[in-house]
RNA sequence: GCGCCUGUAGCUCAGUCGGAUAGAGCAACGGCCUUCUAAGCCGUGGGUCGCAGGUUCGAAUCCUGCCAGGCGUACCA
């Protein structure tokens, strides 16, 4: 409807420039857009507003000459008006409403998406977390928003690979083998000290009690570094498979889990390293390997191989960076923890440094959450080894709602997240709210096709005259008919809560529809097209609710 | 010190590329089930958009300065 009203203002302007009225057949910087107020219609455009200047006439006057030019070859208005400084303001007709909601009944599971992206290539990398312990909240959250993303980043007709990278190499992974290590020793009797910077949690001694349950007490023979990096090697793989289960419960998937040691294993680090330092963007200071980042912006130099001759997490992020572009993405998408905002100007440096645009990488950061519980926060410490992780959460409240409540924030927000609140299963809750429209729905239609003999939808229902006039339909179709672009606008903004934010608009709006006008009327004609409305409806918010990776119950 | 993020109703937050009278939920109060799911709806009150300038037809939105809070500022990962 939108694009329709714009064509109309083009050649409008366009008309009334060839019949010389108008200097200049230019729109300027013009919107077309959905006033705030419906007493300022339908649509609005600004036109005449910000080509005053280019065309040497007042907003209003131009407004008029407009008017006088526009053509409606499909009736789509109802009347115009000129108002303010010299805003237009148009108002549909209700049947053209009707039009616009066959076209969604019929795009159906389609609806929402878009060709906006024009399939331009972007991965988006997310979660990342280190194989050394189970997922948190935390790593909940930037599950879900990555995942969502990435969703919607498809259904606006980008082409996007989702991937995890895995932290399988350097120091933490050894120091979680000599955690286990350690807590083996114990099994086996001898005391030891257990150091704060090894990892603290139970699930160490559960590690360490695997070992001894295939090994016995044999490693204690062993060469401690040998040893160590059995226990490690354990480890790693036994905790990313946990990870692994757990997002696939949290519904997250993935096309590619990337590890960081192959990075290593195919020389590409080194690579990485010998090709800016051919072209001067890395040197050498005080026996150390340093990048010239401060040059593409960030606030110093900084280091890539140590002085003892060990790379830098930042070598092998740049070699991984490297090659995530050399695979063809045109852009790469970072979804990272908020405590990590000062690695994003070295990235971006390194980036640029490595022959891309700084807009071809993108971070989205995420911020805290805090866990609480009927209104008190619980207490969480990484370094007691206390923390809640995504799995509990997921098992108390359920993938739906962990899922829907870390969307209804935008990600730069920190977020409550009460436990108590997200089970609860009243308006207090938004993720029922929305499914409950799907479920009360889908009620309808089994009450149509069992009482009232209505199988199935009929889309010519809502051609006929005077079967779709109330306020409220009107409302929930120009509503439903915003949906691909809020799609579109979440995709290019990488903001998922617009989505979350648009079905519950929706479903506020269906919720009042449905208490005030009965579906299955006694006229036989209204009734059928407000069971088409309300399938359309249906099937908008299980599109919407799909995005975010939600079901879409058909019973509550 | 420097950098990034945040500041909108009592609370939690939306606010489209700069648009017209700044919105929603919660909390408070008052109503609505013999009718398609009350996990719902309707109504009432509530604002120096952190402060001060600037840009322009027009600013919560853009620019500058200041104030407050959070985070970061390693030859850590």
């Amino acid at each position: 409807m939108k694009t329709k009203i714009y064509q109309m203002i083009v050649s409008a302007v366009a008309r009334a420039h060839a019949a010389g009225a108008l200097a200049s057949a230019e729109t300027g910087d013009m919107v077309v857009e959905i006033p705030k107020t419906e007493s300022h219609g339908d649509l609005a455009t600004n036109v005449a507003m910000v080509s005053a200047r280019l065309q040497r006439m007042a907003p209003r006057r131009i407004a008029e000459l407009l008017l006088a030019h526009l053509q409606d070859p499909e009736n789509l208005v109802a009347r115009t008006e000129i108002a303010g400084p010299g805003f237009i303001n148009f108002f549909i007709r209700p049947e053209a409403w009707a039009a616009v909601l066959r076209d969604i009944h019929l795009a159906g599971e389609g609806f929402g998406r878009s060709q906006a992206g024009r399939g331009e290539r972007i991965q988006v990398e997310f979660v990342s977390a280190n194989p050394t312990g189970p997922l948190h909240v935390g790593h909940g959250r930037g599950a879900a928003v990555g995942d969502t993303v990435a969703n919607i980043l498809a259904a606006a007709g980008y082409e996007v690979q989702r991937e995890y990278y895995i932290n399988d190499s350097g120091r933490q992974i050894r120091t979680l083998g000599r955690s286990v290590f350690l807590r083996y020793q114990e099994i086996c009797g001898r005391t030891v000290e257990f150091p704060e910077d090894c990892y603290q949690g139970d699930y160490i001694r559960d590690l360490a009690d695997q070992m001894y349950q295939t090994h016995g007490a044999a490693l204690m023979e062993k060469d401690e570094e040998a040893a160590v990096a059995l226990c490690a090697r354990h480890a790693a793989d036994t905790i990313l498979a946990g990870i692994r289960k757990d997002l696939e419960d949290f519904g997250v998937r993935f096309d590619r889990w990337f590890s960081e040691q192959s990075l290593y294993d195919e020389g590409r680090v080194e690579a990485a390293i010998d090709d800016l330092t051919r072209r001067g963007i890395v040197y050498e200071k005080e026996g150390a390997q340093w990048c010239r980042t401060s040059d593409y912006g960030d606030e110093k130099d900084r280091v890539v191989v140590r002085n003892n001759g060990l790379t830098t997490y930042f070598a092998s992020d740049i070699a991984y960076h490297q090659e995530k572009y050399a695979r063809g993405f045109e852009r790469v998408i970072d979804v990272w923890g908020a405590d990590h905002h000062g690695y994003i100007p070295r990235m971006t440096a390194a980036v640029e440094a490595s022959g891309r645009r700084r807009d071809q990488f993108q971070v989205i950061l995420v911020h805290l959450v805090n866990l609480m519980r009927a209104g008190q926060p619980v207490a969480m410490s990484t370094r007691a080894g206390e923390f809640v992780t995504l799995a509990d959460v997921v098992t108390e409240v359920g993938r739906d709602a962990a899922r829907f409540i870390f969307l209804t924030r935008h990600y730069e927000s920190p977020l409550d997240f009460d436990l108590e609140l997200a089970k609860q299963k009243t308006n207090d809750n938004p993720v029922y709210y929305v499914q409950y429209v799907h479920a009360r729905i889908a009620s309808i239609l089994r009450k149509a096709a069992d009482e009232y003999g209505i199988g199935t939808v009929d889309v010519e229902a809502v051609a006929k005259p005077g079967v779709l006039e109330q306020a409220e339909e009107i409302q929930l179709i120009k509503l439903m008919n915003g949906f691909p672009e809020v799609v579109a606008t979440a995709a290019a903004s990488l903001e998922p809560h617009r989505v979350t934010f648009f079905l519950m608009d929706l479903a506020a709006a269906f919720h009042a529809y449905y208490n005030r006008h009965r579906v299955l009327a006694e006229d036989q004609a209204i009734g059928r097209a407000r069971l088409c409305l309300v399938r359309t409806v249906q099937q908008v918010i299980a599109n919407g609710l799909g995005l975010l990776g939600v079901t879409a119950p058909e019973q509550m």
